[in-house]
DNA sequence: CAACCAAGCCTTGCAATGCAAGGCTTTTTA
DNA sequence: TAAAAAGCCTTGCATTGCAAGGCTTGGTTG
């Protein structure tokens, strides 16, 4: 890999970083909408099924923050044999905040793809 | 407007902030990508055409930043009998970061629209 | 029994960015 | 002359992603 294309990778990889930032919370309220997890599934889950890489050290200080935000809220049980989990789901605050958030993503994603569809190069 | 919904608003509004990060650099590169822009045309035109609304406590330190990265560049002319305009144009480095930004973000769109998808209620 | 590993949770400190608030200059207009 | 509008910029704060590392539990292996 040539130095400039490397460089452009970093870019990149920044970048996508900052991307992330609120997207996350939202496919997190938007993954307990459907169904319980706790922590780690979160974290495997997002990587395999939606191809979003979300770290240990992203996903549970955001987990605390959204329960202190009284979002969620989590039950500890003993998991498969193994050790114990922490079960989140959404409270009903998490409900009406995730209703409010689903037009907000879907207006920002159409005015993006609106400038995207004029990309002609 | 009820003190819980005012909450909601708020949580929303700061909700948008964080979504705007890494989003309005992409935005920026791709409306220069089609013609040069001057940083004021840049706000009205986000927030009339796009619905994105930049103020321009963000916009200024953004261009200015993807200037010193050499992503962008600018030149300083006379405006319509106005205050004088610095336009901005994409450098050969900017095109190449854009056009490395443009499936990221479509794979990202895609798995959040994906979740969405499965969002019944 | 001891050593090791995987699942699973958490904390700390840093890096990056949006933006409110305010200030500056130039030109037009009342 | 005063005021408003176009247009550019800076400072300081708040927020968030994440790399790195540590902790616990239970199973597996020698």
């Amino acid at each position: 890999m040539t130095r400039q294309s490397s460089e452009l990778c970093e870019q990149v990889a920044r970048w996508e970083v900052q991307l992330r930032k609120g997207i996350l919370e939202f496919v997190i309220l938007l993954t307990l909408s459907r169904r319980e997890h706790y922590g780690f599934e979160l974290v495997t889950g997002l990587t395999e099924r939606a191809a979003i890489d979300v770290p240990e050290g992203t996903i549970y200080p955001l987990l605390l923050r959204l329960s202190k935000d009284g979002l969620i809220q989590s039950e500890l049980r003993d998991g498969d044999g193994g050790a114990p989990r922490k079960y989140y789901t959404l409270t009903h605050k998490g409900s009406a905040l995730l209703a409010a958030m689903i037009p907000s993503w879907q207006k920002l994603a159409a005015s993006v793809d609106g400038l995207l569809g004029g990309h002609r190069n």
